[in-house]
DNA sequence: TAAACCTGTTCCCGAGAGGGGAACCGATGA
DNA sequence: TCATCGGTTCCCCTCTCGGGAACAGGTTTA
């Protein structure tokens, strides 16, 4: 099975599409009704009604009020999740070890469909607070974590990634060309950790290290914090250190999967 | 819109339902395949692979080895779920500050399709191991949670709930029908709090405490540990007076919503 | 080395699922 | 009392989508 990033069409299921749209809108708001999302998404009242009728059957709405929320499965679900993926406790532990080295923010990120996806975070006492929410997604060129993480995908992997890139400048110093990022990555395998120069968010610097298992990358750890506390010294010296050290732990930690 | 309990038929989207059997088994498996999973659903191998075309285009699941596994987009759900779910920065912390002052389980839960379930979870040191997972549900008659969820519940909500009960023992001392659980229930709203005693795990008794909003109640908090430390005293004293407190620190924190 | 066998994938067909419109009903409020 | 707005039901007609079968690629077996 070839890593998959390129959308391949065949076919799909439009009732599930509707089904999962349904989803995606009660997620932002609570307390919606069938003429409201059947007006927000374009369908029938009858349709979605049926819709509302099946994820109620499946418990995974609750009615409440006058609307829906989604269920406490859900929240299950994503127990399930973070067992699967990888060595959750060890991983989370970590990222816990590094708030506490540092004080300031620290994450642990996986690739997904070609971008960076947020496993676990922790933030200290003096962490600038930042957007970042766990299981959400960010692009890899403009992060420490998906610089990391792309520095050691197989060729073929990592190329199939870059190649449905679209470059967007988040600020003055994003990378904004395939070269660039080249050149990055070629920097970043050569020293063993990534850095971000305020390159997704203005005056927020990060290094995060790969967690790798024998050929393969599981994922990567970071810490970030605001450029005044992060100086080119402390980011090369004690910051990247510790970065390492925590990726090296999960790595020890992970030789059984 | 009147309290659901029991299921009202209508129409249901089979498509749809097709596609949540499948992200069930792969909540619970990892790496497993498009023929595989038409054996375990009973379905053709091309409609699962058009359903899984599906749910990786909606990037709710992943490649992975070979097989599919769910994305991290899940998490991103979750906390939405329980940001949604009341004023969770506050119920944690309270489930948090029970087991600091108690060293035993904490637990948090709501009401959902006539069982209890478990928003939130915190674990002391000398805690018991119990299977209780958050976003996972119990019956109502046989936890404290769930009573104390009941004993507050509008008269006719109640009933709905009740009246869709099949009582399983899962202990000798599981309440088996529907007159005693009344009659349990009556003593709670007399007493303000609720116990459960080896009732739903032998050797384990908790005392919970509904958590109300005006005339609606919220969900409750409780505290479990083993027979041996829970003492009828100790219930009826410290602990109930350490449930009923978090309860209200919740409540008058909730106000607003 | 070929044959058997296992995947995942594609193609096509026909039934019935499901999307939509419109009527209906119950609650709210003017 | 009537108008309005929500959820619900009903029915029809189309096109979706489930299934069977054939195909392709990789791995094991003889």
């Amino acid at each position: 099975m070839p890593p998959q990033t390129g959308n391949r069409p065949g076919r799909t299921i439009r009732s599930v599409k509707i089904a999962f749209n349904i989803i995606e809108v009660l997620k932002d708001q609570n307390d919606v009704g069938v003429t409201e999302l059947a007006n927000e998404l374009g369908h029938s009242k009858s349709t979605i009604h049926s819709h509302l009728r099946t994820l109620e059957e499946i418990e995974i709405l609750v009615r409440e009020g006058d609307g829906y929320r989604l269920s406490l499965q859900i929240l299950d679900m994503a127990n399930h999740v973070r067992d699967h993926a990888g060595n959750y406790e060890v991983v989370q532990n970590e990222v816990e070890s590094l708030v506490e080295e540092t004080g300031e923010i620290a994450h642990f990120g996986i690739e997904e469909y070609g971008q960076v996806a947020y496993l676990c975070k922790a933030t200290g006492e003096q962490a600038v607070e930042t957007a970042s929410r766990v299981g959400t997604r960010q692009p890899m060129y403009s992060t420490s974590l998906g610089k990391a993480i792309l520095a050691y995908l197989p060729d073929s992997h990592q190329e199939a990634i870059v190649d449905t890139m679209e470059f967007v400048s988040k600020t003055p110093k994003t990378i904004s060309s395939r070269e660039e990022l080249y050149a990055e990555l070629d920097r970043i395998a050569e020293q063993g950790y990534a850095l971000d120069d305020e390159e997704n968010i203005e005056g927020l610097r990060c290094v995060a290290a790969p967690v790798r298992n024998g050929p393969k990358v599981l994922g990567a750890i970071s810490i970030s914090g605001p450029s005044s506390r992060f100086t080119d010294e402390r980011l090369h010296g004690e910051l990247s250190d510790s970065v390492l050290r925590a990726a090296n732990v999960i790595e020890l930690n992970t030789k059984f999967s």
